[in-house]
DNA sequence: AATCAGTATAACTGATCGGTTAAAACTTTC
DNA sequence: GAAAGTTTTAACCGATCAGTTATACTGATT
């Protein structure tokens, strides 16, 4: 073993970089075209080392692939849970959950894709703390819930629902956002609507679920300018 | 062999049922799988016909992903489209949306992975036709809406958020169900939460998507709302 | 400057898989 | 019942791709 502190530590950061480097490209590919759609040799291209690299550093395909996942689906959890350990009143939490999931999904994009592929395929390749991860994010949530209801303001509703309806809307808006993008027919299709910008779009959001608990309407705490209509600008922010 | 009046009925018929075994397996692959993670000996396999038969018959893998995805977001973009032409109030035809929605991916449970994974790949391969189904189905249900804002029932929603967040929740249940199934630990999350029987979970969101639309407490409807329905139209295939 | 551990690389391999082909088998027509 | 037409099949091919190997490079230690 090393000795000398300075030169472990070069050589674990330039370690820790090429991981890094592989990791964050992977995360892409597999975001883009899903397990079996991803190809080895082009994660290796964008993270720009050579291919064996990846078997040296990481592993084989299925191990990088879980890494990834681990990342992302850790990432979330976290932030989550320390997010709510907040305290206030529940419908600032409830907002809160709301726009963190938000949040976290706007700052890993490749979340939204490598998460519905996931589900889609029956959730087969989770790691087993996912599993605890989600857990404990619903049961948050749960006590949230309850805790509204106890006071008075909420009414009874299935925490399992009110997640998945969060969860649903905000990866479908995420992953669609990209279609709106790059499909010009798609994109004309949703500017029926009068489509309002993301951070507006998560207001709405928030105000609907609200509004679903409490069974009141629910006015956004910031005022809402809603004759915004703009063109293919669902991916900024 | 017998002697039949028509053998050109006969071929016909033949050759469609090829079609559909071949089809119906491709559905079940691709569902499974998705696109890159499908095998063509796969499908071939389980269409009980040998491979080059699907190139006869159909084409190409692409041709054949193509087909699968025309079948399976046609049939839910015609039945929706056709139930919403019926009359109501806005509140029912609400209710009906969600519940053709639900009713139409139970029937073709191989539906909500495949949208799923299509819509995680920026909808690279959506058929032209879909576009304009998709269109007609927003249009509806904003009409609907509008339709609700205009009777002083419904407060002012995005229907684009409103269709996401029916169609996000619906989805996840419906491909998370078949977590619940095979994966142990992540059952038993969900039952932290008092597990309902599907079709009480349609009411469940019925009833919070009511709620946050018209912006009161709604109460499931315990007495059969609109029962004069045709339920053969939602129970093909 | 010789050594050596850790790291990166090009070239290779074996397996898989999409797609083809040519001929067999089956059907219809005369 | 045989020719003509259609459908199915087994066997094959070429491309692709995950994973390996043998070698070369790096730079710290002696």
């Amino acid at each position: 073993m090393q000795k000398i502190h300075s030169h472990v530590n070069r050589i674990d950061k330039k370690r820790n970089e090429t991981d890094q480097r592989i990791l964050e490209a992977a995360k892409e590919v597999f975001a883009e075209s899903g397990f079996s759609g991803a190809r080895v040799d082009e994660i290796a291209s964008r993270a720009k080392i050579n291919k064996a690299t990846i078997y040296y550093h990481i592993g084989d395909k299925k191990k990088l692939y879980e890494e990834v996942l681990h990342r992302v689906i850790g990432n979330i959890a976290e932030k989550i849970t320390v997010i709510l350990d907040e305290n206030g009143s529940p419908e600032e939490k409830l907002r809160l959950y709301i726009r963190t999931v938000s949040k976290t999904m706007d700052s890993n994009p490749e979340m939204a894709p490598i998460i519905m592929r996931e589900i889609a395929s029956g959730a087969n390749n989770l790691p087993e703390v996912i599993p605890e991860d989600l857990l404990r994010i619903v049961g948050l949530l749960s006590r949230i819930l309850q805790e509204g209801k106890d006071e008075g303001i909420f009414t009874e509703v299935s925490p399992l629902v009110i997640h998945l309806m969060v969860i649903g809307v905000l990866l479908f808006y995420k992953a669609g956002a990209k279609i709106h993008d790059t499909n010009v027919t798609l994109a004309g299709i949703f500017n029926i609507d009068d489509f309002k910008k993301p951070a507006e779009i998560i207001l709405e959001i928030e105000r609907l679920i609200l509004s679903a608990v409490t069974g009141r309407p629910e006015s956004s705490p910031a005022h809402n300018t809603r004759n915004t209509r703009k063109k293919g600008a669902l991916c900024e922010e």
